[in-house]
RNA sequence: GCCGAUGUAGCUCAGCUGGCUAGAGCAGCUGAUUUGUAAUCAGCAGGUCGUGGGUUCGAGUCCCUCCAUCGGCUCCA
């Protein structure tokens, strides 16, 4: 006798062992019909797969998640049968489900594929696809796995499988293709109804530099030709909110090959629209008890010698920069925190002084490889919004928990609501990574994990992701393509003030280390600006706006009055400006709203003679003729419900 | 840095297998029009086809170098 039970706690009996499909049967026919994967006592199992003991069943369909990675998942396989057929040769490694589809990662020898290629590989999957053959899961002896892959001189397979425990090496079989597999696989390839090979990249053998790089073919595919083609479409879609196409559009910022690459230029629009974010923050930051310095953006070797940094990354940053006097040597910034620590040290302080809370809007300059550089999330010189807390380990904590207040602040005022956030610590099976002792780090990761908590962040803890001097909490967020990036971050450094041996004298009149805090809400201007415009599209919260009216006047004979509108509104500090140009009402609307500004206003006879304006707002919506003063109030209203004071 | 792709006017793009002075729309300039909620009409001007080399009678088109950009990998103080 086997009872399953159903996640609605339902349980079915049963006298001999039988699959999750047989289950889904009894169920309806119509879920057995879209059943694709299955989990039996919290393991992913095929749907043919017998259950021969009690336990609790989970039945997936394409709606699920676990549905589509099992659909992804066996997709790859496909992927991997049409290589092996097209490319003869061709040795497999790993090919696993991602967010959106696949990649299966394969050694091509000698062989170049492009994107002229993925007709031809596409085909060949969907002609695999349409011959509905079974997955089938089968025992293999690791004996016996080694000697397939040997024979086939395929040395990354074999690598895997020395690195599991005979008895537990599966293979899945579809078709005449096997590969090493542990399971998760739809019922047939047939189900498979649409594939697309996306993109082809090189991706070393198990992510180690180091190893061979191997080509790494992309894909998706679903049950459903017209889901392929809305996939496709989303991309497009996205691909309009990309910033690097919306900061030229809207011109924010640009860059010239002649200034050097990654190195962003601001537009006069962008600029002013990056003063407001900053102005934002150290408005917010003087209530919360910062005070602002200046440093210079570069710094003797000796500082980054002191600080750590030239020993972890003098060999890969931009050369010193030499003096013509001999053995001087100064590096440009790549963070302030070394500066920061030299204010500090500036004076002898009492513990009745800290917390010093330093800010800085700090230009760094990063040496990041070629390929690495990426719009404005990543560039070469970019301006962080930093600052360093220096506090006693007793106050760490609340300081700490100061700090997450002010980057929730700062998302909540910008619209930021689906954020993630993420505890960096250290990977102890590389300990050579870091520096500083180990209790401190211990003591730093607490304390970061207990804020987080205390704050009900809803976190996850990514082992390896810390900085090389301490562990921190890092704001996440996604661009338009679903990428992510990190915005605020906030950590805990118990290692520089030891280094620059920064003191405080305590209550007891001795001498003690305080800790330091590193933080920026933003992270930098460039990365958040371009992670705004992605999410906002280019419609920015009203208070941060470049331009928030236009007046569009119906004709020249307009221009006085529409200058008489300008002067008022800009008494009520609104950013407009006037389109006094010959053109039509239709084409003035149009350049209006494409540069996205929020409010048109329209003004001509009617509008003159009864001393009032129209008003359209960006996307189409009419809001009557209304007087300017009643325009200035609801721009007011409009900007309070996302800009609020900061713990008034 | 590595793998693959791309680079034509300020912007978006066309230019088939190499063949007469390289095209279009938008933007710009000039003129007409004086306009009521997403493109008024006409004319003009604008490019040594990313850079350097090569193949060829002939290169925007084929090959190589370099530069930049895009999608990934690695990296990200």
């Amino acid at each position: 006798m086997i009872k399953i039970t159903l996640p609605d706690n339902s349980i079915k009996t049963y006298d001999k062992p039988v699959t999750p499909m047989e289950v889904a049967m009894d169920i309806s026919e119509g879920l057995a019909r879209n059943v694709i994967s299955a989990k039996y006592n919290d393991t992913t199992v095929e749907t043919s797969t017998l259950l021969e003991e009690d336990g609790n069943l989970v039945l997936f369909t394409w709606r699920d998640p676990e549905g589509k990675k099992a659909f992804w998942h066996s997709s790859s396989h496909v992927l991997a049968q049409a290589l092996e057929e097209l490319y003869p040769g061709a040795k497999l490694s790993i090919g696993p489900a991602i967010d959106n589809g696949y990649y299966y990662d394969v050694d091509f020898n000698d062989q170049t594929i492009s994107d002229k290629d993925f007709k031809t590989i596409e085909d060949k999957m969907m002609e695999i696809a349409r011959g509905k053959h079974d997955f089938k899961m089968r025992s293999v002896s690791k004996a016996d796995a080694l000697s397939f892959y040997k024979d086939q001189g395929n040395e990354y397979k074999v690598e895997l499988i020395e690195n599991l425990e005979d008895g537990d090496i599966t293979f899945c079989d579809h078709s005449t293709f096997s590969d090493l597999c542990r399971g998760g696989h739809i019922p047939n390839t047939g189900i498979i109804k649409a594939v697309k090979v996306l993109s082809i990249a090189g991706a070393y053998w198990r992510g180690d530099e180091n190893n061979k790089q191997l080509t790494r073919v992309y894909g998706t595919a679903f049950p459903k030709q017209k889901e392929l083609t809305e996939y496709l479409q989303l991309l497009e879609e996205a691909k309009k909110r990309d910033h690097r196409k919306l900061g030229k559009q809207l011109e924010l910022f640009t860059f010239s090959q002649m200034v050097g690459q990654g190195l962003p230029l601001w537009l006069p629009k962008g600029a002013a629209l990056r003063n407001r974010l900053e102005n934002f923050l150290k408005s917010a930051q003087q209530k919360a008890g910062y005070e602002m310095v200046m440093t210079p953006h570069i710094g003797q070797k000796e500082l980054y010698i002191t600080s750590g940094h030239y020993a972890k990354y003098g060999e890969d940053s931009f050369k010193p920069i030499q003096t013509p006097k001999e053995n001087e040597e100064f590096f440009l910034k790549p963070m302030n925190c070394p500066h920061h620590c030299e204010i500090y040290n500036s004076k002898p302080w009492s513990y009745k002084e800290l917390p010093i809370r330093l800010a800085e809007f700090g230009t760094v300059y990063r040496y990041e490889q070629s390929g690495e550089l990426h719009g404005l999330t990543r560039v070469r010189g970019f301006t962080q919004d930093d600052a360093h807390i220096f506090c006693t380990p007793d106050q760490l904590d609340a300081e700490f928990k100061e700090v997450i207040d002010l980057v929730l602040y700062v998302f909540g005022s910008l619209g930021f609501e689906d954020f993630k956030t993420q505890v960096s610590i250290r990977d102890l099976s590389t300990p050579e990574k870091y520096i500083g002792d180990s209790e401190n780090w211990d003591k730093a990761e607490q304390a970061i994990i207990n804020a987080a908590e205390d704050k009900g962040l809803d976190y996850v803890i990514e082992k390896g992701e810390a900085a090389f001097y301490g562990p921190k909490l890092d704001f996440m967020v996604n661009d338009a393509l679903g990428r992510q990036w990190q915005l605020g971050t906030i950590q805990v450094d118990y290692n520089l003030p030891e280094r620059f041996e920064l003191t405080y004298k305590g209550a007891d009149n001795e001498l003690h280390r305080p800790v330091m805090i590193h933080r920026a809400p933003f992270g930098s201007m460039e990365r958040f600006v371009a992670i705004l415009l992605e999410h906002t599209a280019g419609n920015f919260p009203l208070w941060l706006m470049p331009e928030q009216a236009i007046i569009l006047t119906i004709s020249e004979k307009y221009e006085k009055y529409g200058q008489k509108v300008l002067n008022l509104l800009e008494n009520n500090e609104i950013r407009a400006l006037v389109d006094n140009r010959n053109e039509t009402m239709g084409k003035k609307i149009r350049e209006a709203e494409m540069n996205k500004i929020p409010y048109m206003i329209i003004v001509g006879e009617a509008e003159e003679n009864e001393n009032k304006i129209s008003v359209r707002q960006h996307g189409g919506e009419d809001l009557g003729t209304i007087s300017v003063n009643q325009f200035a109030e609801l721009v007011e209203t409009e900007i309070k419900k996302t800009l609020k004071p900061f713990k008034n």
